[in-house]
DNA sequence: GCAAAAGTGTTTAAGATACACCCATGT
DNA sequence: ACATGGGTGTATCTTAAACACTTTTGC
């Protein structure tokens, strides 16, 4: 790192904030109100303040958009083409959350104003700036993640069914998965814990399960080589 | 992302840069001239330009410290603790580098001054600023992709051995592969073809290979869940 | 002819996949 | 009693892992 001044580069986060809502897997973009690309959606975002690391800017943009505390928060990518903002030179740390729906704030869950919503992830709106490579690349982060970690459970309440961890995976992953192999698979990873309860909603009841935190399943990807 | 103005940060890119030498993993490292951390050795690094992307910032720092061009770059992390420079707040954008020995001058492969080293990448000098968190996460990252990727033919010339192959797997996993399981996992999987060249230096000639291009071999994670 | 590295198959174990029926409850 | 989602086991196939000897060349 030579010695030299900056260049007045603009540094920002931007929070591709996802949770599950209607089945669906649902981001939260906020329409913008001023020029460029005004009336347009884009993802939650600012300027990082010059006391803040990179995360705490991220958690404090995720906190002031969505209301959430102690979620899952991992860093993306950063963004810096040059021409990405037609005002001047911004780079942005990108980073993806992973927020349930019951930690969400009512008035966040399901917004009246028109200022802000939650939309399909896989059929955004047209977005401001380079925010759809933004959230292609982190639903496509998103879709890996699942498939080797147990970071699935971040969308769930505390407890949930096996059948809703099942439906959840589904509905990102947007295929079908086998009853029996997924709750062989997910129960053998020895990432949950039985509670004694169970939900009866309906019809037979189902029951319950939590997280185990102390359960580190970055698990075991498949060697290309031996 | 909010309307404010920036307030000043300074981003620079850092890139990790490997290669096998003397059947080891190398890092190159520069020697600090100036304060903070005088003397100490460092990653490359430099300014992003008004104009340059981050990635062309990363070739730029990477041609002017290795004289390597088109090779193997990647993304690694942005670095951004508040502290990491006790001179101003800089914000790093980490990339690490891939570069076979051959593509290196030969005056960067050995280098005369003590300006500037080839440093075994897992036992490095102490290292200035947060670089040493940066190599070690460029590592783990490395081990990680070389297990379920391709990526380590970045490191070897245009045509190698079977066996050269391997002993590169191993120096960088630090660990002995089956030679039988190696090859023929690595022939199974399609990614090399035979050229009609041998390389005869010693003993029983040994077929050369090459890399096809051609081959995307993101490969196949084992899945956590069905 | 011998030292040194190249090259080659098989057996066993583990894990992944495919697949269909009974169970407990609410209405 | 029936409709609905909850829950369970096995057989087969694929892939990983362990393992030792023959071949070809240079000296």
């Amino acid at each position: 790192m030579p010695e030299a001044f900056d260049q007045h580069i603009a540094l920002t986060v931007d929070v591709v904030i996802f949770t599950l809502l209607d089945d669906e897997l649902k981001v939260l973009l906020i329409r913008r109100r001023h020029e460029p690309f005004a009336g347009m959606w884009a993802l939650p975002g600012g300027f990082v303040q010059p006391d803040e690391s990179l995360e705490e800017a991220a958690r404090r943009v995720l906190y002031e958009e969505s209301g959430a505390t102690d979620v899952y928060l991992e860093q993306l990518y950063t963004f810096g083409h040059p021409e990405r903002d037609p005002r001047q030179r911004v780079v942005t740390v990108a980073y993806f959350a992973l927020v349930s729906a019951d930690r969400l704030p009512l008035d966040v869950q399901s917004p009246r104003s028109t200022e802000r919503g939650w939309w399909p992830a896989y059929e955004p709106p047209p977005l401001a700036f380079d925010h759809a490579d933004i959230l292609a690349y982190a639903l496509q982060r998103l879709r890996y993640k699942l498939e080797y970690t147990a970071v699935g459970f971040q969308l769930l309440p505390e407890t949930f069914t096996l059948t809703e961890l099942q439906t959840a995976y589904e509905t990102i992953l947007r295929e079908q998965l086998d009853k029996r192999n997924f709750r062989r698979k997910v129960l053998s990873a020895g990432i949950l814990e039985e509670t004694d309860e169970f939900k009866s909603g309906g019809h037979r009841p189902a029951r319950l399960y939590r997280f185990r935190r102390e359960a580190t399943v970055e698990s075991t990807a498949r060697r290309l080589f031996p």
